[in-house]
This record gives C-alpha cells, sequence and structure tokens, in this order.
RNA sequence: UGUCCGAUGGUGUAAUGGUAGCACAGAGGUCUUUGGAGCCUUUAGUCUAGGUUCGAAUCCUAGUCGGACAGCCA
C-alpha cells in the first residue's frame, strides 16, 4: 500500500492516532499523510516537543508520508530569530538518522501557489520532493527552508475578506476588556457586541484600513460571528485579527495586523496540504472552531482535522516554556543548554543521544490521558542507549592515594583494557599501571558496613586489568585524615598469571597516579527536589541546590583526547560526555577538559546501603 | 449550578465483545575482573453502581474522581 520505509528495531507502536491514520488510508480518504510539527519561535524545544516530534515524524516515516515543520509565528511580539535557528537544530538532531527524508521543507522563497480546482480557487503550498533514498548531506540543502504560517498572511487575509463577505465576520471596536465582559464566562451565556450587525461594506472598509495601518494597536478587531450563546466559549465570536504595529522576526514591518492562533493553524494546515493535525489536550476545546473555520469558507481540496494528545509530563521537571525561561533569564541555570534542564539542546549537552530520546517517546507511548511520567523511564532509555555504545575508561572521581610498596618505583606496566564488553569491535586499549594510584576514597572504607565488598583494612580487592591488592596499612596525616593506603600486590594475579583466577568479592577502578590526567567533572542530579515542582506555588522553592557538583577527577590518559561526538562511561561511575560546549569555546591547545555527566551507572548499593540496619 | 475530555498493578501503556499482556519501578536468585550489563523468578490492576450480552476493561445509563476551557498568547 505505501511504500514503506525501513521498518522499526521494534514493532511500530499502535495508538489511538495511528488507528485514525490505518483507518483514514483503509478507506482511501488520502493518498498519503502529512502531519506537521507547528512549534511557536518564543523560546526552545524540551522533552516534551520531542513526544511530539516522534509523533509526528513517527506517522510520517511508518506510512511513507511526510511531516512540515512549520513556525508558528503569528505573534511578533513574543518570537525571535535566536528561536527558529534553534529550534531547526533541535528538530534536524533529533530525527537525524530516523526520519530525516520525511522532513517537509519548501523550496526557498516559494509562496502558496494560486491555482484553481473545479472552477473554484484555491492556494497550496506542498513540501519540495522527497530526497533520494540515499541519506542527506551534511547540513540542510540550501534551497529548502521551513514552513513559516507568517508567509501565509496575505492567504490568511484573503480567507478573513472572504469571511466578511460572506457575513461570518465583522470588525469590533470593543476594547480588550469589553470584549472579555462581554464573553460572558463558561457557565454564564455572552452578550452580543455592539458592532456585531456593522454592514459588509463597512466592515470590508474598516479590515482594510486595519491593514493600511489607520488604528492604533487595541482599537479593532475582526471577529468570527458565531454565537455569544455557545457553551464553548472559544465559538463566543473569538477574534481572528488584532492590530500590532510591532515588526515581525520573518515578514518585517510588511503588516500591523497579525492573525489570531485558531484563524492561522487551521487555514495554515489546510493550505499546506497537511491529513492530520495533531495537537496536545488543551486544544481540544477549540476543535469546533478549527472545524468551523475551516467550513465556512470556499476550500475545494480535502480538509484537515485535529486529533489531540496529552502532552508530557515528566517527574522531577517542569516543561512550561515560561517558567523554563525564568529559570534563564533568573540565572538559576547557565542557559537554555544547561544539562540540567529538559531541553533538547541541554539534553544534547549532558550527553544523552536522539536515539534514546526516540525509545523514550516510543515507551510511554500516545493517550489522552494527563499522566505524570517517571523519570526512571527517561533514565533506563538513556542507560540502554549509552550501555550499548560508551566507550569504557578509567577515571577517579575523589582520588585516594594507594602505593604498592612491592611494585618497583621505576616500573610503568601497559595493561590491556577492553573498550565496551557489550561490543566486541570497539578493541582494547592500553592502560598505564604503576607503584603509585589513585582508587576512589568511597572504596574503601576502615570500618566497613554490612556487605560491603570494597577495599578495607587487611582486606583484598581487584584492581580491574590489573592485580589484586591487599591493603596494609593506612597512613594519616597531621589533621587524622586517611593520607594514603599502602599496599601490597599479588603480583600472579594479573590476566594470565598463575593467580589471575584467584575469587575476590571486589573490583575497582583506578588511575595511574604518575600518569593520570586531570579533569573538571561536573555531576548533575535532578533540578528539582520534588515530582511535581509547578503543581501548586512557587516552583523555584523546589529547586535542587545541589543539582550540580563540580570537581577534578583524575583520569586515565586516553581520555586526554576525548571527543565531544563519543559517549564514555566511566567504570563504575556512569556515562559521560566530553563537554562540546566548552571545548568550542577554548582556545586550541589550553581548551579546558571538562566533561558532564550524562547520568550514573544504576548503583545497587547505594540502595543496599541505604537500608535501615 | 456550563461545555469538552479522561479513568486498567506503585508508574506508564496494551487488549477495538472472547485467556487482562508489556515496560519502568519493587522483591528474590544467577552470573560477573564494572555492586554495570545479561539471564531466571516474582509481587501487584480493569473507579463505583446498575443494565445489554452466552460472554464486558471494552457497549448503554447514572454516579465518583481527575483534567482542559472565560488572552486582542500559542
Amino acid at each position: 500500500m505505501t511504500n514503506a520505509p525501513a521498518p522499526a528495531a521494534a514493532s511500530p507502536p499502535s495508538d489511538f492516532i495511528r488507528d485514525v491514520v490505518t483507518a483514514d488510508l483503509a478507506a482511501g480518504r488520502h493518498q498519503t499523510i502529512v502531519t506537521r510539527f507547528p512549534p511557536e519561535p518564543n523560546g526552545y524545544l524540551h522533552i516534551g516537543h520531542a513526544k511530539s516530534i516522534c509523533l509526528n515524524f513517527g506517522i510520517a516515516r511508518e506510512f511513507g508520508g511526510r511531516c512540515n515543520l512549520r513556525f508558528d509565528d503569528t505573534n511578533p511580539t513574543k518570537e525571535e530569530t535566536e528561536y527558529v535557528e534553534s529550534i531547526l537544530t533541535d528538530v534536524r538532531w533529533l530525527i537525524g538518522g530516523w526520519a530525516d527524508p520525511h522532513l517537509g521543507l519548501k523550496p526557498k522563497g516559494q509562496p502558496p501557489i494560486a491555482q484553481t480546482l473545479n472552477g473554484r480557487p484555491d492556494f497550496y503550498l506542498g513540501a519540495a520532493p522527497l530526497p533520494p533514498d540515499s541519506a542527506p548531506a551534511e547540513g540542510e540543502a540550501p534551497s529548502l527552508e521551513p514552513f513559516h504560517a507568517s508567509d501565509y498572511f496575505p492567504q490568511l487575509y484573503a480567507y478573513a475578506v472572504q469571511l466578511i463577505e460572506r457575513g461570518l465576520a465583522y470588525v469590533c471596536d470593543l476594547s480588550a476588556d469589553d470584549t472579555d465582559r462581554y464573553r460572558g464566562a463558561p457557565d454564564r451565556p455572552g452578550q452580543e457586541s455592539p458592532f456585531r450587525k456593522r454592514p459588509i461594506a463597512e466592515n470590508l472598509d474598516l479590515f482594510e484600513r486595519m491593514k493600511r495601518g489607520e488604528f492604533p494597536d487595541g482599537t479593532r478587531t475582526l471577529r468570527a460571528k458565531i454565537d455569544m450563546a455557545s457553551p464553548n466559549v472559544w465559538m463566543r465570536d473569538p477574534v481572528l485579527y488584532r492590530i500590532r504595529h510591532a515588526e515581525h522576526h520573518h515578514t518585517g514591518n510588511a503588516w500591523c495586523i497579525y492573525p489570531m492562533y485558531d484563524f492561522a493553524h487551521c487555514l495554515s494546515d489546510y493550505l499546506e496540504g497537511i491529513t492530520h493535525s495533531i495537537c496536545t489536550l488543551e486544544f481540544e476545546v477549540h476543535r469546533p472552531l478549527y472545524d468551523w473555520i475551516l467550513e465556512h469558507l470556499d476550500l475545494p481540496r480535502p480538509l484537515p482535522h485535529q486529533y489531540e494528545f496529552a502532552r508530557l509530563n515528566l517527574g522531577y521537571t517542569i516543561m512550561s516554556k515560561r517558567k523554563l525561561m525564568q529559570l534563564v533569564r533568573e540565572g538559576d541555570v547557565a542557559g537554555w543548554d544547561d544539562p540540567r534542564l529538559p531541553t533538547l539542546s541541554g539534553l544534547r549537552r549532558r550527553g544523552v543521544r536522539p536515539e534514546a530520546l526516540r525509545h523514550f517517546a516510543y515507551n510511554i507511548g500516545i493517550t489522552k490521558y494527563n499522566a505524570l511520567t517517571d523519570v526512571a523511564v527517561l533514565e533506563k532509555a538513556v542507560r540502554d542507549d549509552l550501555n550499548a555504545i560508551a566507550l569504557r575508561r578509567l577515571a577517579v572521581l575523589r582520588p585516594l592515594k594507594v602505593v604498592l610498596t612491592n611494585y618497583p618505583a621505576d616500573q610503568t606496566e601497559e595493561l590491556d583494557a577492553v573498550n565496551n564488553p557489550e561490543d566486541s569491535a570497539a578493541g582494547t586499549r592500553r592502560v598505564p599501571f604503576s607503584r603509585e594510584l589513585f582508587i576512589e576514597r568511597e572504596d574503601f572504607a576502615e570500618q566497613p558496613p554490612p556487605k560491603f565488598f570494597r577495599l578495607r583494612p587487611g582486606g583484598e580487592v581487584r584492581l580491574k586489568y590489573a592485580y589484586i591488592i591487599r591493603c596494609d596499612e593506612v597512613v594519616y596525616d597531621d589533621s587524622g585524615q586517611i593520607l594514603e593506603l599502602r599496599c601490597t600486590a599479588d603480583l600472579g594475579s594479573k590476566t594470565g598469571g598463575p593467580t589471575a583466577t584467584r575469587k575476590v568479592k571486589g573490583t575497582l577502578h583506578w588511575v595511574s597516579a604518575a600518569h593520570a590526567v586531570p579533569a573538571e567533572v561536573r555531576l548533575y542530579d535532578r533540578l528539582f527536589t520534588v515530582p511535581e515542582p509547578d503543581a501548586a506555588g512557587d516552583f523555584k522553592a523546589h529547586l535542587n541546590p545541589h543539582s550540580l557538583e563540580t570537581l577534578t577527577a583524575r583520569l586515565e590518559p586516553s581520555l586526554k583526547d576525548a571527543c565531544p561526538k563519543l559517549r564514555y562511561q566511566f567504570e563504575r561511575l556512569g556515562y559521560f560526555t566530553r563537554d562540546a560546549d566548552t571545548n568550542a569555546a577554548g582556545a586550541g591547545a589550553a581548551s579546558p577538559l571538562v566533561f558532564n555527566r550524562t547520568i550514573g551507572l544504576k548503583d545497587t548499593w547505594a540502595k543496599e546501603a541505604a537500608k535501615p540496619a
């Protein structure tokens, strides 16, 4: 039926929206499916948008269709080019290698095409043809660009005129306050505007003069003439156009009247030939208006239909653009790409890969139930993804010196270490070993709790890839702090040695003190201390003061050349990635070595240790 | 006291009138030169009350609880 793309690794998702798509295709209502992802460029994309992107592009991919990237930019006072650029970057990043052939873009500068269908006038702007099977070249085809609702201002204006001509819209002189008052309340009908019966010719003239800029902001609006007594407040003569003498990031000063969301969105969908317009639950109440506008205009092609699903709520974080913006502006985080934020740029900088986000989106499903998703689901998806591809390395976060008293002071060995036990093709590397080492401070306990099987006085542990050592002596400094551990190595216990197979309970990571490379490591924790920070009251009161911990770690030497594009697992510690932005800002050889911890390893010991004795 | 939408283990999600399944989380075990990963086992669910039906998570009615909606935001 469709020229199906490569099948998904797992079975394709099933949900009520995909059911509708399947049924529409089976019934022959559409030849191909066209969805759209319509962000307003007034902020950065977050993981909630990722859910929507994966849904819309996923459907395009599964059904051999297309998903248009469209900026819903009808409010010049809130939108900026910075956001347009970040959104494009984030979308390409998320769908890259997965659905990019289904990304609907249009020829640069191409306006909607005026055509005649069965003698009826029409406007249409389809996406450029799907690219050939080969993956698109690095960077964007320069001849293509995303869609913009603001590109349709001329057509939208024409449709508004049509509504006026049909007696279905009027220019209203009520102030914003009065408009509110006349609207009534959900449980109380509104009353009609005194301007509702304005003659068509006068409406036409006034609307034209609104467009020409003859009236100041807020003095007049264009309203649909529907039903002020409707139980649905959105049908009580909703505003279609408002006056805003403001420069628009995309259309400059060409317009001083701007269409409202409800008027622009359904018609933008129609113009682009969208078949399924998928949005979040809060627009459910708007659907009658979406349909009303389309049904009362002369539109010869099949009409798009709106479907709503529940937005993503994730535990211990916030998704509101307004609140994210507040954190950025008030300096609670370092920027939109702060790795603690659920923004796509933040997650990317933290080291999360798009593959993980796509699996996450697949796992949480699509419903109309307003759910709170456990962060553990995200964390699981991130770990699974990283576990498969991360290069294993040895690094010590909080160093404790160990001296091997029976190991020659002038000797250095290069030991073989496995890069990824999950992937033999990742090969091995050499790690230097010598008399003086660092181990993790918390891997030694003078008074070990029950079931602690790391190093203790007189105890033995395996040093990964190296020897079994025994702790002979604890050396203290003047203040009574542990200065170093003096240990003896079982020199026959190295891989291949006579005592190599001796069983010791614990295996520790380590680095050679003389060879270790210092680096800044940033450990991130959840941004908030409660599952629903914005449930009530001031969400900032729940900010986690320990969401970022910065320390200087000691790394095995190979990490000196770590690539920001790769992912690493510091053994027994977690997944880390070199901070790309810091790296980019650094000057050549002086470029600082900074690592972000994407996420820790699952820690069953922490759970065990937390159990009441 | 308005309209619309929703409700399945702790969490999230399947089952489209025919054996309530999966994932996450939890518990136990196994393996382990990562207390990671893997493998095995396991706890736990259809909001309530009626009705239709041979048979209801599913259809109907009423109720309960939850959410969205009163921007010249999207």
